[in-house]
DNA sequence: AACGATATCTGACTAAAGTCAGATATATGC
DNA sequence: GCATATATCTGACTTTAGTCAGATATCGTT
């Protein structure tokens, strides 16, 4: 019915009405928008005087007033930047933090009622977390991690329950070759996540071995974020790593039931090569060389 | 990883940002938003300047002067209206349309660019048409249209479309009894359909017969818009349309597959009859008195 | 014709947002 | 140590948005 045009201005506009609405409530407490926004920022965890100004988009004169007007009211307090005076650190008061979370109420609560007026929750989150991956694609961003963090397990419990819907014979990771969390740091290797405000939207490990080779591992990448090339990433980002780590021979297996994988791997200069393993999942095998 | 209210709180976040730059590409006609916002109204077919204030939300001085200076550019005329000569009604001008039409490009290109730049395009705009729903849910609104309409007649596609992908067998219009159009309009039955932002979102029909009975048929909800309470609000339509035709008893056929019109229909009093008809595709049978 | 209701307009305001040219203090490189 | 760059602040503005109390014209009803 609708040219795919029209429906993102569809989306657009239905959108635009309901980010209106937030910002309305968030009048309630007396206080103008810019202020407001502001605060929130510092609320949640920006302190550098000049981010904020760069994040809100805000022009320095009027920052630097909003910034007064809050510390007039006694809601935050700024310092200097211990190694370069010239920049600002703010930091929320006590009354500051209450302020804060009543703002956090509010945004928590309009959340909770969208949800509960829904009957398709999980549908619902599940386009919620598309979208929101495809619009912020410029901010993911990839850090790299302990592979027992709570991010990276999130990333892992995922990705088995994925290679458990995908494999005709399901997955168990216990018959896999487990790779050691131990080899996935450095000095030995590396695991990386891809972070997009606050969600995990990936992962990749490097995986070192005791033969000459080290390994790529759990290239996983969420539902929510596939099509946005973050495979493409997390993958030259496991090789950057592997090269400063000095290493110059690198191997993976997979599985033909993972299409989108073997086309990543044969599209960025790796080479089948015969099977290196025993491991029961895995019937394809590439290498690069570095 | 993310417990629902922060995902809902993060794509809030992405999306007031995608917002944000929307608006400021309009600023750079030269116009304050207010004044490209009536504009844009205008141009989109709402003539009546009371119609507009209410959409806008703009209080009727604002909207005055906003009117005004739209006139002062030669962007738009305004006329008493036919029939109640208080009331204005507005115009683009030919400088009005191109410069309307230029606000129409600077939308599409940007919904095209977001487009160009991500592969998953269908699960993309699947979830857009999902949220937009789901946002727009007051806004849907159901309108009495013929069968052969344009809007109708999408709908009616998607709804083969499933019943193809739904049942065992696959689902073939002419095996089945398809209900003549001329029976789903006044004063022998009734068509109607949910229209949502200018999308087609479901539809029913009310098909009167020879016998003493009429039927429901073709009860449809896209995908977009289900749980949304969209079916009960098409069936309610239906009851209602019958009720105006005189009618006093409805029957209609449906499927198990359908499980959950199945549901809906016993939640909303209808009672199970046996087979009354020769359809090889419905295998349940229900009946309501109103 | 008179009344109250309705739609729009005008004038007089206020608040918020945004702009811009310096001023001030500090950092960095030579 | 000095010139230059950087980060923030201050003062003096403009523009935009929004509010509110009447004014004006018209409508519908009696």
């Amino acid at each position: 019915m609708l040219d795919p045009v029209s429906r993102v201005r569809r989306f657009n506009r239905a959108v635009t009405s309901a980010v209106g609405a937030l910002d309305t409530s968030f009048l309630g407490r007396g206080r103008p928008l810019g202020a407001a926004r502001v605060l929130n920022a510092i609320g949640h965890g920006r302190a550098d005087v000049g981010e904020i100004r760069d994040y809100l988009g805000l022009d320095s004169g009027l920052m630097s007033r909003l910034l007064r007007s809050l510390e007039d009211e006694e809601l935050i307090e700024t310092t200097a930047h211990e190694n370069d005076a010239r920049r600002r650190i703010a930091k929320l008061t006590a009354a500051g933090k209450r302020e804060f979370n009543a703002y956090e109420a509010i945004s928590n609560r309009q959340a909770k009622d969208f949800l509960a007026h829904h009957s398709q929750r999980e549908a619902l989150l599940a386009a919620m977390d598309l979208i929101a991956s495809a619009l912020g694609r410029d901010a993911t961003a990839l850090h790299e991690m302990d592979p027992r963090s709570d991010e990276a397990r999130y990333c892992l419990g995922e990705y088995y329950a994925e290679l458990a819907r995908r494999f005709k014979q399901g997955f168990d990771v216990k018959l896999s070759r487990d790779p050691d969390a131990k080899d996935m740091v450095r000095p030995r290797g590396s695991f990386i996540v891809a972070m997009s405000d606050g969600l995990p939207l990936g992962c990749v490990g490097l995986k070192g071995t005791s033969a000459e080779y080290a390994e790529i591992k759990r290239l996983w990448v969420a539902p929510a974020a596939r099509g946005l090339g973050l495979g493409r990433r997390l993958m030259d980002a496991a090789e950057h790593a592997a090269r400063e780590l000095g290493i110059v021979l690198l191997r993976l297996d997979t599985n033909s039931a993972l299409a989108e994988a073997g086309q990543l791997y044969r599209r960025t200069g790796w080479t089948e090569i015969p099977r290196f393993n025993d491991d029961p999942y895995p019937d394809l095998f590439f290498e690069k060389r570095l």
